[in-house]
DNA sequence: CTTAGCACTCGAACCTATAGAGTGCTAACA
DNA sequence: TGTTAGCACTCTATAGGTTCGAGTGCTAAG
């Protein structure tokens, strides 16, 4: 069990650490107003702390950092949320300020909020594209042989894309199975419109309407949505910034992983409700065991969910960025429902 | 005046340097059977183009390396295009491989190929979207109070935004709008539709729609499209790769500067026909001035063009680079006008 | 005109000494 | 008994010195 006083030291020790990147002493420690004690009294606690394996030395005479098991300790039990700076919340609202009647638009401009208030990297996942319901479908010929296809989803979401068309089909069938398409499919998931459209429409159209086989063939390609999911990026640069991060191919390494949008489900790991911080080895991904990443996520409405992630490195600024995810999934829960109820 | 040896030792110069990216002594390169001559008199040749300001040491009694003079002179006169292996032909084909129909995303893969290729930074800029012309408008909505307004344009691109609706409004009215919209307005390109909006049908909407004046003018807003330029990159990290970056301060603005739109037109001046190589200070950006950009157009039938930059140090592989683009241009140019056609 | 020879320069790598920050331990102190 | 002063010790970072090697410029011989 640890004392009030090792504790202490603890707690400031991270602090200090995470504020100047540099290992911690014990005089350096003394010098502070929170701890009235002697550099030698700090001394044996830290290495107390240290058998523990709270804290770690970077070689025999040098100061202290924390270790994996220490920032774990600091982020369950010594984190004091303390409310934010009124600027921050300023720079937050100041996403929701212009009337953005767009999901996506919304989510891209958190992200890069966000970036900018922590200088880490944010990842922001939106709603998953293929719960959302089809509002309309339609299809504009461009030309004698191709054809885009375009799905509107309940929630704005527009998906579209180019398709051939047989040679010489008839005008007037396109349109007809554009209605038909609209009576059947209206409402059904993009998820489940693939096979809905085997199920409902392909017998009315064999009977309505001629060389119906090429045209629901291609078109049923184009509706296959091997759609980006989509994921926002921003402050990808930040990385750079931070001290901790000065061998290039590990920085590397480090934002490949991070482009890759496979990799995604690994950095963010999904339907865990609430605030989830992961410190360095804690990830699956063996290019972030020096990085941590906070994630949380949002709910639109009652069925839809996003979330957010902060990639920094294991020293980040836990306090601050925890309460900033906790207000800004919040908001964006809020304002994203109250934008989805308007539709 | 240049002497025939002369030419050729700063040719194979160079040429070591691009490959090794060590200064390149004399001794080293009398070893190369292209230079039959002693290294004394290999040094004396170097000390005189030296003098001329081609070559450059970086100190006393270094080897030398090419100035940015002797880039110049390099790529105006001493590249000897070769031909591409069979490898790299293969590979570039397999862009039109398979049968895509949309323009971007082909501009999409070649970006992607190109970066693989050259293990530099691709930069697409596909044709300028304002140029397009309409095909058809809609307006889909949402709920009570919003829309989505979708503009499908003769190149088979899509253009969507959410806008407000007035509260109340009569449906029809909406889709007597849309009508009216796309008898007036087809054929107009996006950059003329503000304008054309207000001179064609404005007056129209005042005749048969009620409230016209609410409805008009958030769809107006919606269609003022602040749409990204469509620039694709690929290739960002490749950077990280080139010994010759290893500052992270420039890495960073270096890249900062290529994520930024706003500095495109800067990268890839537009309007310059054929293939146009800027070699370190000869770029604008002073974040460019270690690198070297490529740049090439390419058509879209008579009207449209893109252009494609290959971003990489002043030690590129011009020889590899320009042939490649040279390629790579002209396959874009034949089958994207190929792909307008079909439309 | 070319080249061999040679003195010279400079950076990279390696060693050494020193200063400084930090530690652990012991003994004195409250 | 817990806290602290004192001290020897350890290790890094820094600076200075030496050596090695690659490269140069110049001169004189071929």
């Amino acid at each position: 069990m640890l004392t009030e006083r090792q504790l202490l030291i603890l707690k400031v020790t991270v602090d200090d650490y995470i504020e100047s990147a540099q290992p911690v002493g014990s005089n350096q420690l003394s010098k502070k107003s929170e701890l009235p004690f002697s550099p030698a009294t700090i001394r044996n606690a830290m290495a107390d702390l240290e058998k523990m394996g709270f804290l770690e030395k970077t070689h025999t005479s040098s100061g202290r950092i924390p270790s994996q098991k220490g920032y774990r300790y600091y982020v369950d039990h010594l984190l004091t949320p303390r409310p934010l700076p009124k600027q921050d919340i300023l720079q937050l609202q100041s996403i929701f300020d212009d009337k953005i009647a767009e999901t996506e638009e919304v989510i891209k401009r958190s992200a890069m909020i966000l970036s900018e208030l922590t200088n880490y990297t944010a990842i922001l996942l939106g709603p998953d594209v293929r719960k959302h319901t089809v509002k309309r479908l339609s299809i504009v010929p461009l030309g004698a042989d191709s054809a885009v296809a375009i799905i509107v989803t309940d929630s704005g979401h527009v998906e579209n894309r180019v398709f051939p068309i047989p040679p010489g089909l008839d005008p007037s069938d396109i349109e007809k199975m554009v209605n038909i398409l609209n009576e059947r499919l209206a409402g059904v998931s993009l998820n489940d419109l693939h096979m809905r459209l085997e199920q409902e429409t392909l017998s009315i159209f064999r009977q309505h309407i001629n060389r119906y086989a090429e045209l629901f063939t291609t078109f049923r390609q184009a509706v296959v949505l091997p759609h980006e999911d989509n994921v926002y990026y921003a402050g990808k640069l930040n990385i750079l910034k931070q001290p901790d991060f000065h061998d290039i191919h590990k920085i590397r390494s480090l934002m490949d992983v991070m482009e890759e949008s496979k990799h995604i489900p690994m950095i963010m790991p999904a339907g865990s409700l609430g605030l989830q911080i992961r410190i360095g080895s804690e990830n699956t991904l063996s290019a972030m065991e020096d990085c941590s990443v906070i994630t949380v996520a949002y709910a639109i409405g009652e069925e839809q969910t996003g979330s957010i992630a902060i990639v920094g490195p294991k020293r980040m600024d836990y306090k601050r960025v925890v309460t900033l995810l906790d207000t800004l999934s919040g908001d964006l829960s809020k304002e994203l429902t109250r934008l989805l109820r308007g539709k």
